[in-house]
DNA sequence: CAGATCTTGCACATCGTTGTGCAATTACAC
DNA sequence: GTGTAATTGCACAACGATGTGCAAGATCTG
């Protein structure tokens, strides 16, 4: 198998992802099985267990980083950017979840927090100004929006996840749902987000 | 140390579950050290890691159940059991924060998921009925509104963990939150919250 | 004080995981 | 085909964690 290393790298980052997604503590030996390699293959392609995870994790954070910089590339309004980036978080939602759950156990991989630090920073400072505007009505400062922001992202991939949710539509419910929690009227959000998918 | 036994067993758990907030992963011997205590002494009081653990959980499950009978008593207004759930689990917020954090690695214990179902089923049927009533207002099933209340409140309980939320009246915030998060509109949360926390 | 009850401080076996080394084998490219 | 590069299949050392055994020590109760 001469140049097909590259591919076999993909593969096992690929793998490695849905892997450690299921299982945060996912050993060396699981992985490379799931990718259908032996261990030794792993260590190969990454010399150790962090350099795979820091691997997954800046392709991760990179995703995350580009898709809501697009998103909120210019705040016309901060109810349709909020919409905007959850539309555009669901779609990286493999990646994004990685990050976050990760993150959730700060022992192994050191660093992600600050990794996402700017991506939490921007999301505030929008939603900062749709407070200040009025769009957003909240008794969270932005800064913990964001967190909820998050958050409502997270649990709405695990009840895709565990089937209580459709996958189909999701993502629109997905960004109506952050709107609301940022105090826009329910109709409001839905007609926004409606308007959002309809005409790209 | 004679009938003392007791009491150090109690400060054994409360221990581990700070000590296992902080890392799911931490190490019998991390929790014994935390505890003032050594490891064998805690292989007195529990068997293994796993009757620990279980220990743990039991505690935490009664709690989260109890309350949110308490809270669901009768649900005269879906929004204002919203609210009062909201309220009751946030003094809880520990336990309820242990079982989540743990339910997320369901490696180490089994059937986290199986203890909680009762809670999200009965929280679930008090929003199935502040959206037939169209108290609510959400694209998402109940059940999945079920999801996005415990991610809401595991956000900002990591959020006043992480120092960017005053702990102070953070517990009003959050139950407006999920109040707006289920369409509930802003300004009328605010002043049902306020209302249920000035006259208990 | 005496005695029952916990706690301590080792020692030990066991297990799973990580990371390395090296020779044999496989598969692709030219 | 032949050579080159990757994968495989062991073996091994090192760690850290779990769970147990047992004798010595501390501490409260009566």
């Amino acid at each position: 198998m001469a140049g097909r290393a590259d591919a076999n790298r993909r593969r096992i980052m690929d793998i490695a992802l849905t892997e450690l997604l299921r299982d945060p503590d996912a050993s060396m030996d699981q992985i490379a099985r799931a990718a259908g390699v032996v261990r030794r293959t792993v260590y190969g392609h990454f010399p150790s267990r962090e350099a795979l995870m820091s691997a997954l994790v800046d392709d991760a954070a990179n995703a995350v980083e580009l898709a809501q910089a697009e998103a909120l590339r210019d705040v016309d309004d901060p109810a349709k950017a909020l919409a905007r980036s959850m539309l555009a978080a669901w779609e990286i939602a493999d990646g994004y979840r990685l990050l976050i759950s990760l993150a959730q156990r700060s022992v192994t991989v050191e660093g992600i927090h600050r990794r996402l630090e700017p991506v939490r920073r921007e999301c505030a400072a929008m939603l900062q100004r749709g407070l200040d505007e009025g769009r957003f009505v909240s008794p969270l400062p932005a800064i913990a929006l964001a967190y909820v922001r998050e958050q409502v992202l997270f649990g709405l991939m695990q009840a895709v996840n565990d089937g209580v949710l459709a996958p189909a539509d999701a993502g629109r419910s997905v960004a109506v749902t952050a709107l609301t929690a940022a105090g826009v009227p329910a109709v409001e959000a839905e007609e926004l987000v409606a308007g959002l998918t309809a005409a790209p």
